[in-house]
DNA sequence: TTGACATGATACCATTTGGTACCCCATAAA
DNA sequence: TTTATGGGGTACCAAATGGTATCATGTCAA
């Protein structure tokens, strides 16, 4: 549904979360993993979690007493599709990202 | 800077921003245009065209006692920039994008 | 069982945010 | 010169936001 763009755009407009995304690209985490890597407490990241969540963009698996985040690969795709609406504005640097990407996989 | 990352997530966070921007993409408008579209004041209106400049979504250009608002295509840019660290996650999905505008070129 | 650890959940707080109302200035039009 | 129109700027307000502190719960280990 539409209020799924919303909660994905407002999800990533925050640093943390941000961050946070960036930080799941290398790999699952704990909460407790993920607040190590932030000044604030595990209230906090919990938090900012639960917006990513919401946002689609990572998943929660439960695991013993631990909760393992992980980063959902398609949870970008409504915000790619929206921007797909301005095709002719940023044409060219799409296909330059995609030519980035052509040669990294040689 | 890295505030400009910030500035243009935070611009595009909000759905009536988004709907602005969407507006813009289909020619230029003056403020009082932009506020015809919508159910609220033009100072509201225009705060919000006050967060698209600072995240280098758009430009203003004074015309008369007018303020010309249009799309800045390259506003875009540190977005993708950012996305272009997730490669990983959304190849198949960028390579699906770029199919369908190359389908759309012929 | 007992204790330590990972997380959930809530109340609370300061700041930001999205919005209106209002007043002022510049400019186009009569 | 009036008069109307487009816009800038500020004060103000309710709600959302990002954060802490605190307490409760479930689970692993000794």
């Amino acid at each position: 549904m539409q209020m799924q763009i919303q909660n994905a755009f407002r999800a990533l407009a925050d640093p943390t979360r941000r961050e946070i995304v960036q930080i799941l690209a290398s790999g699952d985490m704990t909460i407790a993993q993920l607040t190590d890597q932030f000044d604030m407490t595990r209230a906090a990241v919990k938090k900012h979690l639960t917006v990513l969540s919401d946002g689609g963009l990572i998943t929660v698996e439960a695991r013993g007493r631990e909760r393992i985040n992980r980063l959902e690969p398609n949870g970008l795709a409504p915000i790619l599709d929206w921007f797909s609406y301005f095709d002719q504005f940023w044409d060219d640097r799409l296909n330059n990202l995609k030519e980035a990407i052509e040669r990294n996989k040689k």
